[in-house]
DNA sequence: CGTATGGTTGAACCATGTCAACTATAGTGG
DNA sequence: CCACTATAGTTGACATGGTTCAACCATACG
């Protein structure tokens, strides 16, 4: 059900170190977690990604992520013509912004190694973690609409983003059906994700969100080659209530439910799914 | 907040008839509302636009709400191009589906005149709105990633659908770049949509839903040309719970407090509002 | 005009939120 | 390296907003 995008990262057991195996060249320099920010309120300073700052050419080809988010049909050859609006990558710290609601609309992102949160914020400062993004997940979709971000974009971690300029993204699927298509299948993947997430929303109670939660993370490590059973939270407690449309507390309260029935086994963010055929009965 | 895509229809006062002046040629010929099916586990029949039915081709240059759907920029020549793909209409009556999770992907529609609703199915039946449409918004974007409806369209009254293929718009596109960034933008506004509503699910309270639900129809309304103040909802409480993640009792009891404070006046389906401003504080 | 569907309202109940105390963990500085 | 402090996580007791169940009213369609 929940069966797009999402997020956080790691590997199984190691904390970073099978992030670092997996994602290529450029992962294993990542220094590790800095001082976290506050989730509400944490101090709006600028981000890398919106100041000029030296970014770093690296070719799709060398990228081991790179299935993830470019078409696996595409000849060798489409590769070079890729190089124009792929393959520039910037560095994020934990708690810096990608982008933030109000920037001006000019990239999309991928992480190529590393983790994010997105942040819808209402005008009184309430705030809605709308996903969190892994390895080869989009951001920046929404600005697309009106020329500027409507939400904020925030690195989970130290994290290697790569950042692709819409307009040459366009000029390329001007002229590469398979590329325009895959464009397309983005983004309605978007929508269909955000659509379960309504659905979660609506009609689950907070066991079956924690529960969808947990097995929406272990299918996305999955497909990454990560452990389906055994992984590490990016994510405090508190976002991943600020998710789910609960509270830090009902979060706990869940986790600790489902240990207790022995469906998973988890200390602190370290988190093993026990039973995955019980946990999507919840 | 809510800025964009959601639904129901008509016009002032006077139900149906504002919006028979208003969309042009076709709307005058719709047949009114038929009986109702019901909400949930209603029947699965076949919609018009699954089997093979006469549609009936209207140039784009005839119709209304043609700003809405299609680029304002575009060049009287290049309408010309449109006809292959846009202009195909088919009627569905109140309570049909126009696609169903499952079918296949071909087409994405618009409302020539008329409204649905989208429905996301959980596994063990519940179900989740996760929108409205009103004349000159999409639906079926839901389908591009996977080939396939991943959710439920019908129709809440007789409505008059443009249905547009795919594959042609995306040839259309390409070579386009007007009609290209045109349909990235409608993906991305129905992205920002979403997002709108997942911070409402996760953090406002049924009265402040209700308003939110109200204020953004309103708005939709006034940007087509019909009353911002005065509307008659086409979905019932029923309905706009399952959008809001309410039950229809609390609903109800929302519209009679929003009205006890003064600042809406409803009678039943009828709705007026009386204080945006107040409404908005909410 | 009668029936079916939709809408309103009240009362009791319960899932989740709130508030608070406490524990565990990780980063910081001596 | 250890101790200190911040942050993160857990758990309990209580409050409450929204659901549930039920009765009743309104409206519209046949």
């Amino acid at each position: 059900m929940f069966n797009s995008a999402n997020t956080l990262s790691a590997g199984t057991q190691g904390y970073d170190n099978r992030l670092m195996t997996i994602s290529s060249d450029d992962a294993n320099t990542i220094e590790l977690p800095r001082p976290a920010l506050r989730l509400s309120f944490q101090t709006r300073e600028q981000s890398t990604l919106r100041n000029p700052v030296p970014s770093v050419k690296l070719a799709c080809s060398t990228c081991g992520s790179r299935h993830l988010c470019i078409p696996i049909e595409l000849k060798a050859d489409s590769h070079e013509k890729l190089n124009g609006a792929f393959g520039n990558t910037r560095r994020v710290k934990r708690g810096e912004a990608i982008y933030r609601a109000g920037d001006p609309f000019r990239n999309l992102y991928v992480a190529r190694a590393g983790s994010s949160k997105t942040i819808a914020v209402h005008h009184d400062g309430r705030e809605q973690i709308t996903g969190f993004q892994i390895t080869g997940e989009y951001l920046g979709l929404d600005g697309i609409g009106t020329d500027q971000h409507t939400i904020d974009a925030i690195a989970l971690e130290d994290s290697v983003i790569c950042v692709i300029p819409f307009k040459e993204l366009e000029a390329l699927c001007d002229g590469d059906k398979i590329l325009q298509h895959h464009l397309h299948k983005i983004m309605s993947r978007e929508i269909v994700r955000e659509s379960a997430l309504l659905m979660m929303m609506g009609n689950l109670n907070a066991e079956e969100r924690v529960a969808a939660f947990l097995i929406n993370l272990s299918q996305r490590f999955q497909e990454r080659g990560y452990s389906a059973a055994e992984f590490y939270l990016r994510m405090t407690r508190e976002e991943i209530g600020c998710y789910l449309g609960l509270k830090l507390e009902t979060v706990s309260r869940m986790f600790s439910k489902l240990q207790r029935q022995g469906l998973i086994d988890t200390h602190g963010k370290q988190t093993k799914i026990v039973d995955i055929e019980k946990l999507r009965q919840v």
